[in-house]
DNA sequence: GTGAAAGCGCTAACAG
DNA sequence: CTGTTAGCGCTTTCAC
């Protein structure tokens, strides 16, 4: 049988609701006895049970963290494995564990998450994705469970999320392009309704208009986040366009730009990623391309979604993550 | 307040025991009742508290994943999200849930481990890496607490592990390439005490002799996983050896021959990896590799685990995972 | 400052 | 087949 707090009751010589005091940290409890069960627990190596604890409380220090089901998508990606270790290195410095989860689909995910909250098995929730109206989104919100999101949501002020500032990272890139010479500077990004496509649109279009350059439509494209997307862009992009430079929003589609490149025998162009992901690393030369710290998104989302079930009132509703321009590897 | 299993039994009109009966599926109880209490269950929309059955039960319910610390590491390899995505879909097809965890050092894993298994949050741990007298394995043994691994044990038989089978992978690696006619295959693996080089190898060896080439000590290289490993491994091969082909370990490994021989100008010499990694796949023409199945992987550790914890005594101790031999992206 | 007692929501003998 | 009862191990009023 396991020690419980009778046992270590007994051997300081107090009652069980005067060790749960000790364990709890309640101030009013002399420096003495606290001493005492001190040692009676480390004697009788004593680890409280954490789900009674739970079920007394009502509160399980443990968040969910839902992670894609697209095993491709992740694996491309280091993004979700860094904000996972991000997520998990804070919450445990916190005191607080980490449950996983993922579901085939968009009802899945949802249902997966009500069965966390209402079996009592979670506090609140990390979305390692947010998309254009998100059922998992409505359903937190309507369900008024805590939740913090990585990415910009489109309500900033009411809910918990974290990001990277997408305009002032792009902006610097072209900028960078720019200082290099280039003019002609092409803008590959994923979806255009996606807000960090539009953001980061948003700092290319400042970094041209600032210098005085010209600003073409046809040297902007929106595709999927793949390889692909980048190489069809590309070709469309060559076929009507001069071009000295292209901007992309992903490594991966910078690596598909890079391959059409070859393929037109154009490798003269300079094209840049977003990530540094080791895909792109692995170009030769490495990708110009950016750093975005997705370990430290990670942390931060743990942070505020901590801070907010502690009611922390001092507590932010939001974190920017600093970029970093990787120019070498 | 929460809808507890006290207000489905008044609405059923049977005792709460009956109702947990219901909840865990009691073989003697009528199916009428049993359809009234469901009834009962849907019209409160009433979730089971998970927490107040652990407390009851004793068991948890909940499945530990140990988890590498090193970011590099996690973010290179896609294998440890394969490997939590197969343990994570199985374990929830279950009805298990997942508790992740990591540690800064070793002590800390072992630390961090006691801590979830003293605590009562989890009934047992995944453990996706194995490494010579490791001692969180040490310590799961010495406490008899259940645990699966990934990757071939020392112990075969008293612990519960899942693997490829390494041997003949590279077995049908290295057959390949004689097939296409090289004839000088070099190897270059990783460290030479890892269980999973040395079966690697043999299947190398055991391929040259079946086929009555010569085996050269020369031309078998153990280093570190990791690009520089390989470009080293592969200079050095190159000074005293007339090469054909390399079958590496690693795509990592790999991608560093590559560029060795892009250096040597000595771009003709066929290389080979292991695991099927984006970054293989992204070199031009793709890395002829192994797919490892690394969902797999997790799927079967997860089973394993699983059915020891539910005494089935039908269950295997290991199983081995199919690989793929990958030619052509 | 500390103890007694009730209770978190569920399960599991023990009866019948 | 079903109800009664006694916990699981901890927290938390309410007394003193």
């Amino acid at each position: 049988m396991r020690v419980t707090i009778k046992e270590v009751a007994k051997l300081a010589g107090v009652s069980p609701s005067t060790v749960s005091r000790v364990l709890t940290d309640h101030p009013k409890i002399s420096q003495a006895t606290k001493d005492r069960v001190w040692k009676a627990m480390k004697k009788l190596d004593y680890h409280p049970n954490v789900t009674a604890r739970k079920l007394a409380t009502n509160a399980t220090k443990t968040i969910g963290l839902l992670l894609p089901n697209d095993v491709k998508l992740l694996a491309e990606n280091p993004f979700f494995i860094q904000v996972l270790t991000g997520v998990t290195t804070y919450a445990q410095s916190k005191g607080y564990y980490i449950m996983l989860t993922n579901a085939e689909t968009r009802e899945g995910e949802v249902e997966a998450l009500n069965h966390l909250f209402r079996s009592n098995l979670i506090d609140g929730v990390i979305m390692t994705v947010v998309r254009e109206e998100d059922p998992c989104i409505e359903f937190l919100r309507e369900n008024n469970h805590p939740y913090a999101v990585i990415g910009r949501p489109n309500d900033t002020d009411s809910t918990l999320w974290v990001d990277n500032d997408n305009f002032q990272a792009m902006y610097e890139m072209v900028n960078y392009l720019i200082k290099e010479g280039n003019q002609k500077i092409a803008f590959i990004g994923g979806s255009k309704e996606l807000t960090v496509t539009k953001n980061r649109r948003a700092g290319y279009e400042m970094a041209l208009k600032n210098r005085g350059l010209h600003l073409d439509e046809n040297m902007v494209k929106g595709v999927k986040f793949s390889e692909a997307g980048g190489y069809e862009a590309t070709k469309d992009l060559l076929e009507e366009n001069d071009v000295d430079a292209i901007a992309t929003t992903d490594d991966l589609i910078a690596v598909g730009a890079l391959k059409a490149l070859k393929d037109l025998n154009k490798e003269g162009i300079t094209v840049t990623g977003f990530n540094n992901t080791p895909i792109g690393n692995y170009q030769t030369p490495p990708l110009l391309t950016v750093e975005i710290n997705a370990v430290e998104l990670g942390h931060y989302s743990a942070k505020l979604l901590i801070d907010k079930l502690n009611n922390l009132e001092s507590a932010m509703n939001s974190y920017i993550v600093d970029t970093k321009l990787i120019k070498e590897s």
